[in-house]
Parts: C-alpha cells; sequence; structure tokens
DNA sequence: GATGAATGAGGATTCATTCAT
DNA sequence: GATGAATGAATCCTCATTCAT
C-alpha cells in the first residue's frame, strides 16, 4: 500500500460521502486525488473491487476502536461500544449511506461472500464478549444486538430528532435481560 | 389505475425480483409487460417515481395483512406479525432486496420524505399496540423493534443458515421483557 | 431496414473504406452519417453486429451480379465472373481491407460460422457450375479457385503492378486443365 | 540479440497463438517471459515493430525448412513444399492467425513495403524452381501457386473437414499442366 | 392513449508509451 | 540494462427521456 494508493482511497472516501454514491465516477475521485484516471485502475483492478477497498479502509478508519473495545470482554466496554456506534451512525449520516450502498451492491449482485465475511468477525466477537457476561444463545443474541444496531444506523437516517441516548439504553436492556441469572 | 398500470407494475416486480435491481431497464419491462417503453413514460412520470410505485405496489401485495393483524391490538396478534415477517423476508431475499434498492435510493439523493412517510405508518401502528400491551416508551420501543426486524431481514440475506424462527423468539422476548409488571 | 439504417450502413462503408479499419469508431461513423452515437446502436446490436451488417451491405453492392452470372452456368459466365472479381479488387483495395477486417476478426475469434456460411453459398454455386462444365472433383476444384482469387486479391494489395489480366487467364487454364474430356 | 530478447519473443510466440491476436497485450507478453514491461520497450521500439519481430521470428521457426527445399530446384521439392506448408497450416490454425493479423496490420495501414519485402524472397525463390521446370510464365505462376496456398490456409481455418492431400494434388496437378511439353 | 425511433450525456475500462530510479 | 508506476487518450455501450405520429 504505497502513498498513492492511500491517497486515493482518502479521496475516494471524500468523495463517496459529499453526494449519492451512485453518482460517483472514478474520474472524478481521480481529480479530486490529484491522480489520472488510469492511475486509480493501475492500483486497483476495476471499480467494484475499488469500493470494497475503500469499505475496508473505512471501517479501519471510523471502527478499528471497537475490535480492542469488544476483545477486552467486560459489559462496559459493550456499552461503550453500542452507544459509541451509534454516535458514529449518527454523525456520519452520508458514511453509513456509502457503507450500505457497497453492501447493497454485494448482496444485490448475490455475491454474499464480502457481507459474509465481514460480519463473521464482529459476529464472532460480540458473540465471544457475551458468553463471558453469562447471556444466553450468545451466537443469536449477537446477530440481533447487531441487527439493532444497524437497523438504527439507517433509521437514523431518515428520524432526525432520533434520541440514540434512549435507543442504546433499551438495547443494553435487551441485552442485560439475556443474561443468565 | 387502469388495467395496464396493473400490468407494468406486476411486469416490474417480476422483473425487479429476478435480478439484480440497478440492471433493470424500463426497455425490459415494458417488454416483459408486452407495451411499448413510451407506455410507461405515458402512465409514470420518470422512473424514481415509477419505482416509488412498484415498491407501494409490492407492500400492498406482501404486507396488506399486517396492518390489520397489528390494527388488533393483541399479543398474539404481534407475535404473529414478527415470525410472518420473518418468514416472508427469509422467503423472498430478492424481494428485501428490491425494498432496499428503492429505500437507499431515496436516501443516497438526501430525500427522506419518502421513507419517513412510509415507516411512519407502521411505528404509530406498532406503538399504539406496544402501549396497549403495557411495554414502556412505546414508541422508541416500536422503532428498536423494527430495526430488529429489518436487520435481521438484511442479515438473512448473507447468513443462509439464520434460524428465524429462534430469532423471532428472541425478538418477542425484548418485547415482553418491556412490559411493565 | 428503414432508411436511417440503410443511411449509417452507407456512411459506415464510406468511412471503413477511406482509413484503416482498426481506427473506425461508431463515433465517427455517427458523425458521418449525420445521426447520434445512440442511434448507431439502436439500430445496430453492438459494433461486432454492426461491421457483419456492412460488410453484408457491402457484398450486396458490390457483388450482387455474381450471384446471377454464376447460376447461368456456362462457361463464358465463369470467365466474366473471375476477370471482373479481380478487376473489382485491383480497383478497390480499401474494400478489400475491409472485408478481411470482418472476416478475420470472426475467425480469430474463434467463431467461424459467419466465414463458413458466407463462403458456402459461393462454393455451392460455384460447384454446381464447374460440375455443369464437366470438371472433375467440382467441390475440390470451386474450393481451390476460389482460394486463388482471395489470394490474388489479397496479393494486389501489396503487388501493384500485378497485371490482373494475365493471371486471370492462369486461373482459368486451371479450371479448362480439370474438364474431364 | 539477447537471451532476453529471445525469451520474449518466445513468450510473444505462445501468447499470440494461444488467443485472439487482438487481445493479446505488451503487459501479458511480458508477464509470460517473466520481465518487465518496460524491458519489452527496452528492445523493442514499438509494439508494432516487435510484432514484425515476432512474426520474423516465427517465420524462421516455422518456415526455415522451407528456403532449402525451394534452393534444390526438384519437382519432389516442390511436391513436398506444397504438402507440408498445407500441413503446417492445417495443424497450427492459431499461428496462420497471427501470421494474417500481422500482415493485415501493415497492409491495413498502407504499409505495403513489409510484405512485399517478405513476399519477394519467396516468389523468388519458388519462380526460379517453376522456370528450371520448364513452366511457362514462372513469375506469375509462382504468384499463383502460392496464392493458392495463402487462400486454402485461410478456409482451412474455417472448413474444418478440407481434405488438405486431395487439395495438395489438384494444386500440383495446377502446376505441372503449365509445364512446356 | 400508445408507440418506438432518436437522442446524448455519462462512465468504465484498456493499454501503448514514457521516464525517473 | 531493467523496472514498474503513472499517464491519458480512445472507445464501446447503456439507458432514461423526449416527441412526432
Amino acid at each position: 500500500m504505497t502513498g498513492l494508493s492511500l491517497r486515493i482511497l482518502e479521496a475516494a472516501l471524500k468523495t463517496y460521502t459529499s453526494k449519492p454514491p451512485q453518482n460517483v465516477s472514478i474520474d472524478e475521485i481521480a481529480r479530486e486525488a490529484g491522480v489520472s484516471k488510469g492511475t486509480v485502475f493501475y492500483h486497483f483492478k476495476n471499480k467494484r473491487e475499488f469500493e470494497r477497498c475503500v469499505f475496508i479502509y473505512s471501517i479501519e478508519k471510523y471502527f478499528s476502536w471497537a475490535y480492542d473495545e469488544l476483545e477486552r470482554k467486560e459489559t462496559e466496554a459493550l456499552k461503550r461500544t453500542i452507544k459509541k456506534s451509534l454516535k458514529i451512525a449518527k454523525e456520519n449520516p452520508r458514511l453509513m449511506i456509502f457503507w450500505y450502498y457497497v453492501l447493497e451492491k454485494e448482496l444485490f449482485s448475490g455475491d454474499t461472500e464480502f457481507a459474509h465475511k465481514l460480519y463473521s468477525q464482529w459476529f464472532g466477537l460480540l458473540s465471544s464478549l457475551l458468553k463471558d457476561m453469562g447471556v444466553e444463545k450468545p451466537e443469536q443474541t449477537a446477530i440481533v444486538l447487531m441487527a439493532m444496531l444497524d437497523g438504527i444506523s439507517i433509521y437514523s437516517l431518515f428520524i432526525p430528532d432520533l434520541d440514540i441516548d434512549e435507543i442504546g439504553d433499551l438495547i443494553l436492556e435487551f441485552v442485560k435481560g439475556r443474561c443468565k441469572r
């Protein structure tokens, strides 16, 4: 990963989160990055593959902290993770939009591998933490928990006055309610 | 709404659920409906508007039963609604994909009105039922409940062996746990 | 075949025979025809298919007379056909170039059907005539005869002072030599 | 001609005869040869020039025997040459395709010198032999003879069941028929 | 009401070629 | 001598939309 690749990824992220992702062309990104169109295709196989890379890059950029949190396997860490995730989603609606844009492109095309691999790691970390917390059926609980978070992230796009703090509490209650006594 | 409009909508639904929605052109739908391309534009203002109509049409077709169920305001009705919704999502992945395709187009373009209006009615029905069930913060619970359902619908697209029956039970437990004693 | 299709074909033929065929773009042809690029793609599926149509069109234009001649099944008709064919090849080198450009694209891509079908009719007509003339192994003789003509057509491109009249006589002698007494 | 040049030429020949020549890029050849793209351009001026070199190289590789045969100036040698040429063409269709690809590029671009020079030597050898055999108009006979061979080589690409042995006999008869008594 | 021919803007992708290292 | 990153021109093709009939 050379410096130029990074510059292109950064320019792409900026462009993809400044307008509807469907309308973003490679041309535009190249211009934003100050390189030629050919350079983008030199560093990335094609647009689809490129968008995947931008996606991964943005996950790293905005969510690498979550790995560390979840690996602590503490209830408090889970709490912080839920709250912070919702906050990021709320504060970066265009980032959310970009993420769903990429994910759905994968799902629409019938290729589930990318999404599967991506979520597997989160499901794994989360269910491991939940297990330690004494939650029953930790795997399924993890899935439902993340479904809540993703769903709320989407809803926050069109419910502007959504109080994510209270929503976060509701979600936490769900988790606690599933703890074995 | 003439018979021709219906024929076009039906053809569109068939086409949109038989391949990635991004790749569906008006041409193709017109061909499937046995009318000319011009006719589609005669009956519908433009593609965006048309897709909204197909969306509404498909909601009516697949989810009109849910209005009736939720209006009964019974715990059993809620239970059936959750289970049946998940089942429909699981059994019609291409329909889900089409729905998210339309919804995201709206959100991507920054137009939240369509989504807002669409969900408002469901939030209303649901929170009213939850209130009757004695659930605390029924509005927010309704939102989280639907977020779960939507999230799980998406996940079922790339987690093929998802046991939606058990998931449904987890979701119900969440609701019950929120009931005031 | 509307008038516009014909105008496009005519413009294409003009363009393809005025410069190296590899360098001809649909853009250029559309401009020459005075229509938009989209119109060309409306009338013809894609560039490959379009080039086949231009090819067929040019054969009709320059060689329809040969069908009539060969169907007469007379020695004199064969003589005239050979002489006239060589003359046309000699006088229209760019047309020859276009023909071989199309044919080879087909052969290069491994699709032999087009070439096969095209030549079959000529082989058929020719061998039938040769049979009537009392030539032995008329089918194979027809093939060799046409191979000569095609080969000479190509050679005339880079042997400018080729005396096609004398060459025609040599070819005729070959045919006569193969007549049963 | 260093060893590296040879390795590149060999890799090019392999690549050009394994897929449609139009689709072969310098990149691909460099990869096959295990060198960088820059190296190809270091050893060869440009792509056109490079393809000419590959062409020459392949002629040397597959047809150097023909020089020796034709120089013997014997009827039997001519016979063997015709038969063997047809056999090579039949057995190496992709090689034929590559040859015509290069030749036509030259002719298409209006540059006849390359083809002229290439064929001159063969015409010379052949007509000299034919003269010794007592053939009338040996130069023109040589041209027609080679036209036959080239034409048949092309035809064998799309007439898979062509009996090249019988065709060879027909061609030989043509030559014999032209011998002065 | 219905048609379908015509449009033209827009975008991904390829690849020979250059040149600093 | 060799490299490979960077370029940018070139081109096919798609498709929503319009409008004369």
